[in-house]
DNA sequence: CACCGCATCTGAATCGTTTCAAAGCAACTC
DNA sequence: GAGTTGCTTTGAAACGATTCAGATGCGGTG
């Protein structure tokens, strides 16, 4: 059925070393060798089989990216700048969705692991160190996604999202808002968790604010929906005069339930600042405020840390963190002139 | 360094047969041997090699999706369908990304060959007949998605981008429109050719409505955005009256591009509608009228026809084609009561 | 002409798992 | 107690590419 060096070899003559050789090697062999052999392979159709070169080497060319959701672009783009990084290095990415869920996370990990990857790159869901940890010593390297690592043996390419949040909620106040809303969840991701706290910096900040925690399920448009709504089905006087959505799908659920209801004006009721900065946000009903990140530069410096790691396991870990940007549009009150260019 | 079978069979007292049994057919094994091994396995932290395993089997458990445009949410959709499907049946899914560029579509494809995976489902750039006909010879079955299949070896799972055409500008000449313009390119992409075809049968219909085309160079935001301005830099009186984009992203573009200059109103200068119904459209600056297609069900279902063909390759190919369901908001002049549920 | 160096080629050994024919063993039948 | 049955276990063979120590051949040298 399928074609393997032994056959290229005998219908060009030579014995299976050379062709490994032409394959591999080709500075090794001689001009004529080269030529009956590459001539068998086109003959033949021949296909190098992957398992086996793997099995020999040890390990693959192919490295696991897991995210917390494929579906929003924030996580795509980081796994296009992981893409384009790891094209340039002669790798392939194999992405893993774990939908926000540590049992898919954990089912992903053990894929990877037992496909001997190249490396890993984790956007975690909960705690991961232990099982990093492990992967590390089975010779498997790890670099953490949009996370800071908790301890010294791990990498980790990130966002300050302290003062990401922080910066967020500081712009709502100084718009003159003092009645807060953060909408986020589960706090088991810490990139929630850590919006949560710079928000909460920003308040403190500013005596007379207050802040009001709505937890959501996940960080999905539907979400912000279900919680939109809530808000908007409140007395007037009962809402929030802001909402900092930990994401921007979040803010965008947000924004539908809030704005379509016809009840709640944006910004003028309700401030809406989101995060992450999404292509989408700027084409929204009102365009949202949000809190960009180097998406893909994420992406790129991720396997970029891998790289250097996994060509010397003994390399000081490094924990890159990038400082998240502003971006005020009209949904807290900034005429926007807005024309970004984003993308290439 | 890393553990194998021998070792764990060594630690366990047993035969690396018995192993292999506890992990494959644990029915095989007495109750107190597999206690033995599986303890052994744990106290080494054995971890299966796949590549091994899969050289033993010949095929891997990963079945390849080949997307052209990871950041279209059209296609994380798909993705997610499939990977739905393909966990249902025990496979995980390696996602590629064109970018709608043939190299990197062929580069994907040689990957995938290479790592012998159980199949391959691929939305292409341009023509692959040929190749997914070799591929199958060697065994690996394939299936298209996204696009209508040329022969009768190949199954299909598609859209009828004809009549999905046809429908949005039978909608926009119903809403009064007569000078309608086509965005959409390049070309070779099927998709963007039969949305056009559809498009002007719906013109041809009408006697008194016209059609221009503007060729963009992908299907991105970006390039709608270009193609926007240059829209709303013309005099009012050349302008289109209605524009019907080849896909959401560019609807996305031309809508930021139209409205963000404040020259052009939509719909009631530039009626707008675009393709797939992306979760975006809704909580656009204008809700963006659009033609929905079933992204998710798309990709699970052709999982489906793979793991057909895969079970009995002489099973007859299907082409399965889903019909485009119109579906009209604000920017085609309809009043949007719009609070679909879509999601979970 | 014996010897050397160099470039090239060879093929057995190896990676770790699964498979499968054969063997081992205990219980049971006649 | 010989024979049979059925359940477990064994261990060598196989998968296909790569590696590497040694073989081969060739031109050149003293």
């Amino acid at each position: 059925m399928t074609v393997s060096v032994k056959e290229v070899a005998q219908r060009a003559g030579v014995s299976v070393g050379t062709v490994s050789n032409v394959l591999n090697h080709p500075e090794r062999v001689s001009e004529a060798a080269r030529r009956k052999v590459t001539d068998a392979i086109r003959d033949l159709g021949f296909v190098r089989n992957d398992a086996a070169r793997q099995l020999r080497a040890g390990r693959s060319t192919t490295l696991g990216l897991v995210v917390l959701d494929v579906r929003n672009p924030f996580f795509t783009d980081v796994a296009l700048g992981a893409e384009d990084a790891a094209a340039a290095a002669g790798l392939s990415v194999l992405l893993g969705n774990s939908d926000e869920n540590p049992e898919r996370e954990s089912t992903y990990l053990d894929l990877f692991e037992e496909q001997r990857v190249f490396g890993v790159l984790i956007s975690p869901v909960g705690d991961v160190g232990e099982r990093l940890h492990r992967l590390r010593e089975r010779g498997t390297p790890a670099v953490l996604v949009d996370r800071v690592s908790a301890d010294e043996t791990t990498s980790s390419v990130s966002v300050d999202d302290v003062e990401g949040g922080r910066v967020a909620v500081e712009h709502l106040i100084a718009q003159g808002r003092r009645r807060i809303a953060y909408v986020g969840g589960p706090f088991a991701i810490r990139q929630v968790t850590d919006r949560l706290e710079g928000a909460q910096r920003a308040i403190d900040a500013s005596p007379d604010a207050a802040l009001e925690v709505l937890t959501t399920h996940g960080l999905t448009v539907l979400e912000g929906r279900r919680i939109g709504e809530q808000i908007a089905a409140r007395p007037a006087a009962r809402r929030p005069d802001a909402v900092f959505a930990a994401n921007d799908l979040l803010a965008m659920g947000l924004l539908q339930a809030l704005v379509m209801q016809g009840r709640v004006r944006v910004p003028d009721d309700v401030a809406l600042i989101g995060f992450d900065d999404i292509d989408f946000m700027t084409a929204a009903v009102v365009p949202i405020s949000s809190v960009r990140q180097p998406s893909r530069l994420i992406g790129e410096t991720a396997v970029r840390l891998l790289l250097a790691e996994s060509e010397d396991p003994s390399v000081e870990r490094q924990r890159i963190e990038f400082t998240p940007e502003l971006v005020a549009r009209a949904s807290t009150g900034v005429v926007a002139e807005d024309q970004r260019n984003s993308g290439a």
